[in-house]
DNA sequence: TCTAAAATTGCAAACGTTTGCGGTAAATTT
DNA sequence: AAATTTACCGCAAACGTTTGCAATTTTAGA
């Protein structure tokens, strides 16, 4: 069947292309009369207006672009569920993308985003891009770039991320308030940023507040890792009392290391880390955690991405703030 | 900065606007020597096409609408995350709303779906959607719709889902294997033909070749419900030395349940849930699961979405079969 | 050298909108 | 009744491509 337009229902009404079109947005120009008698033809005729053609017309999309690591996370699938929330509320729709941690992906996907004239990306770096051309030329073609989680050091760019140092600090401070002696602090990759200052925030708040406590640091990349460095080291020297999850792929090892040693928790050991909710509500007791919601990060680019396009230029860093969620588990 | 088009390409090399489009995508009407001018300025230039005037111009998208209850979930978003991978290997990009299974939610996408001009769409009924107009519709747009996990009833559209059948009889056959003498079997809304679909087999397949094994039947709707299922029905009589969870959502509430009395997995209880297995692994011992892989799931519903595009009307419905993953607790 | 065929390139219409501007008829003011 | 305003509507260009066809040039055949 042939897609109804403008140019049918004005054949068919007797009337110009021009005089349609306006009636359809209730422009003032039009009769009354003559709007109802087109948009009455309209419904019946199930018009719906060419995406494409009014983007030709007008250059602007109404479709915001996303590149995410992976969609398959945790973290970046409800931050991707709030900012399509908002995307719906205003009009827009979204176009997602993984970079799959690729560089080439990235390259690719920002591609595929320029020539589809999206009228502004959501990006998440890969985890190791070092080259950021790429945005560049976005900027250069009035494409607002919003960076989340994963972002470029420079500060050219806007950005949102989650308040990495805080929240390790309120990890460290309820460690503290535990009482520990002594605590096995796992985190990620030593390679990204988000380890390197999370750790780095952690220790310090550490060895200021609570000097006599002792405290082993590891970096583990998978579930896998933190899973068998648990085991290696809660069996040599004297057990820790606490230990501390970077992230959920991390506590998601710790706790299978626990269930398997058949440790309780919270008697024998408190735990404690930094997650979104979903994984730390999986045990008994519920993990006490400092939250970093994707949903949240979500709702904060969104605003940045309109100011973005409304205001102009709008550089700058946004983090949303963190706070503690008791669970049971400390 | 004005992006570069075919017209300024044009003007710059004295060529007519056709002969660069040709030059562009190889065309054999075009000498080497042109086409070689043509490529370097364009490079130099950045070019890249306006998808919207060539989607206009063409009336074909290159694009995918996905339609999913929410994308923050474990099985959609790995069926998303196949699907997208397929797409961009095809020169596909994706464009991906969710329903939140709010039917009117779902109308609203499909408008914006048909609005874009979508190639196809890969959709996922939300719960209690009734009327499936709006999916008439697209088909007289000429829009294939690919139907995924939850599909509609009626075999006039193409869908693709789990084998929900076997995986319930591939869990009996297991737990009639193990020996199992009373068995707590949980199932999801009632209201939903998948936990229909699987009650029944489940139920006819334990019936026929272990009518001695004594089974209970409940239906919960959300991990809590099942926690507290689990709790109130090992409390009073006999104790279950299986049960069996048809979601992960179940699988979740009923884990809880088991740490919380610390029942020992498997000696004390068997474990068993169908899942696409991420859930599944974050205990321990690991629970054995029949597998539906939303991933598997996502590479079918491409293929028919291909061979729809390609070879006109192909109806059918396709499911991908389940296996048996070993976990530890059974 | 002339002609026919082959190799190149350009013209112009079309895709479906939006929108500035000009035009006509009706309503209002003098 | 003439002049002016107001209300309504249509013309036509433009957005950036693709593509059938015609036009031009080059090459080959005789």
């Amino acid at each position: 069947m042939t897609n109804t337009t403008l140019k049918l229902l004005a054949q068919q009404l007797q009337l110009s292309i021009s005089t349609v079109s306006r009636a359809l947005k209730d422009h003032p120009d039009i009769s009354t009369a003559t709007k109802e008698k087109v948009h009455a033809l309209a419904n019946s005729l199930d018009y719906e207006p060419n995406a494409y053609a009014i983007q030709l017309r007008t250059q602007s999309s109404k479709i915001f672009g996303v590149i995410v690591p992976a969609i398959a996370n945790l973290f970046y699938d409800s931050f991707i569920a709030a900012i399509e929330e908002e995307s719906r509320k205003n009009g827009y729709a979204l176009m997602i993308l993984q970079s799959s941690d690729n560089p080439d992906n990235e390259l690719n996907n920002l591609k595929i985003f320029r020539q589809n004239r999206v009228s502004g990306v959501f990006a998440c770096l890969s985890a190791h891009t070092q080259n950021l051309d790429v945005y560049e030329k976005m900027s250069e073609r009035d494409i607002p770039v919003v960076f989340f989680d994963i972002v470029p050091k420079e500060n050219k760019y806007t950005k949102v991320r989650m308040a990495d140092e805080r929240c390790a600090v309120i990890a460290a401070e309820n460690i503290i308030q535990r009482g520990a002696k002594r605590v096995l602090a796992l985190f990620g990759d030593p390679a990204l940023s988000i380890s390197q200052k999370r750790k780095l925030a952690f220790q310090q708040f550490m060895e200021k507040y609570a000097p006599k406590t002792h405290c082993t640091y590891l970096h583990t990349n998978s579930s896998q890792e933190a899973e068998t460095a648990f085991h290696k080291h809660i069996g040599k020297m004297q057990k820790f009392d606490t230990v501390f999850a970077m992230t959920d792929e991390i506590l998601i090892g710790v706790m299978k290391a626990i269930q398997a040693l058949n440790i309780k928790v919270p008697k024998e050991i408190g735990v404690i880390s930094i997650s979104n909710g979903f994984i730390p509500s999986l045990y008994h007791p519920n993990i006490s955690y400092v939250e970093t919601s994707g949903y949240e990060l979500g709702k904060l680019a969104f605003v940045q991405m309109l100011a973005n396009i409304k205001g102009g230029k709008t550089l700058s860093e946004l983090t949303v703030d963190a706070k503690f969620v008791e669970g049971g588990s400390m």
